[in-house]
DNA sequence: TGTACATCAGTGAACGCGCGTTCACTGATGTAC
DNA sequence: TGTACATCAGTGAACGCGCGTTCACTGATGTAC
């Protein structure tokens, strides 16, 4: 009855899913290029075979994994909850680095290879595909509507900061630090308050409100 | 005779450079997940096995090639000749930006790979392993000494220009840019000019000169 | 000057490997009547 | 309630492919005497 068939739904679902989970192990272990849908059975303890009964072929299983990593990495800022800009940018770059360190092939996913045609500079931001963007810039038109931030155009702005802490994390990626976690992480935290502090609004408007006006 | 023993030696080494070259050309189409000796060897119009004698293996042959890029890139940044600390920053950022979008695979043989294991932040960059750190650095120092950039760790600022450039160039890589190359770059220059602004001397030392010392 | 020999860049067939994917199948489960 | 049938997740052998590399070789060139 309708027991029964939820109950195979629940099966089929429940496999669907763990081909979808040990695929993202199977990609922090071997990476994009040595990823295969044989290591993936093997992994859940399937014939590879198997596979094909729910995903139509590798190319859609890279995809569904692509994107299960982005909601991951969109939930990692969502728990940002931080009303001042200032603090959630600092913790954002945070986020990305750790994110980049701790499951590189999910960020590679993301924010590295070449496939999500449609969150692209500028159209596909400005038209707000990519949420954590949007976010960004929603943050940075109102510092600056407090004036604690310069003007300028906001996704331009945005794209300041995220290739700063982009830079950082890939080059990471490659090797360049023999630096522990945390000494990194202090690092990336001292450049993106630079880049913070470069983006302090022009006039440094120190002036004392003149009580002329209001 | 000597004549003879040198023709020997430079047929030799032709076709060891030519091996070299098509090897370039091949990453350069088909990256190096796709690299393969077969193809390489097809380009120079020899047999695979060919390529053996001249490289012990594709490992071999695929490190001639990361320090042949390397040395292109040098070429590239002892090409710009300023004495202006500032301007220099503006050229070679520009250079490198172009350098990932003209050469990519050479680009990714220098920076991207994690094959340098003696350019690594900091010690490796500190002892001079990598020429165009040190020159950075130097006129880090240089504008340092001038008053006409903040104090602070010279490798370190070095390091934030760098990640600034390597972040843009990384996301054009990915794909992350709908733009004319020219408006890329552009985006770019504006970008490093905000960089090196937010370098500016703490105290902005607009004080005309005293006269009283000197 | 002529001949036997050494050198060595390049050849071509063959190897074993891991891969994505095909195909015909099995066997457990639920349904129809 | 019992039986014949449909469904469909998963199986397992096999395919063709491109790969790096092995091996014994060829054949042009230069050397020794």
């Amino acid at each position: 009855m309708l027991r029964a068939r939820l109950h195979v739904y629940t099966v089929y679902v429940e496999t669907k899913e763990r081909i979808l989970e040990e695929a993202l192990a199977e990609l922090e272990r071997n990476g994009v290029h040595n990823f295969s849908l044989r290591a993936v059975g093997a992994a859940v303890g399937i014939t590879p075979m198997a596979i094909y009964r729910h995903y139509r072929d590798k190319d859609a299983l890279l995809q569904a994994v692509g994107e299960e990593a982005f909601a991951q990495w969109q939930r990692r800022i969502a728990a940002i909850r931080s009303s001042d800009p200032q603090h959630w940018f600092r913790r954002s770059a945070r986020a990305y680095v750790e994110f980049a360190l701790d499951e590189p092939a999910r960020f590679d996913a993301c924010f590295v290879l070449s496939t999500h045609a449609e969150r692209v500079y500028p159209q596909g931001f400005r038209a707000g595909q990519s949420p954590v963007v949007t976010l960004a810039m929603e943050r940075i038109v109102t510092a600056q509507a407090a004036r604690q931030l310069q003007q300028g155009d906001a996704l331009e702005i945005a794209l300041y900061v995220w290739a700063q802490i982009h830079g950082l994390a890939m080059l990471h990626r490659s090797g360049r630090f023999a630096l522990p976690r945390s000494e990194f992480l202090a690092l990336c935290d001292r450049c993106i308050d630079r880049i913070l502090g470069s983006l302090a609004p022009q006039k440094p408007t120190r002036r004392k409100p003149t009580r002329k006006s209001t």
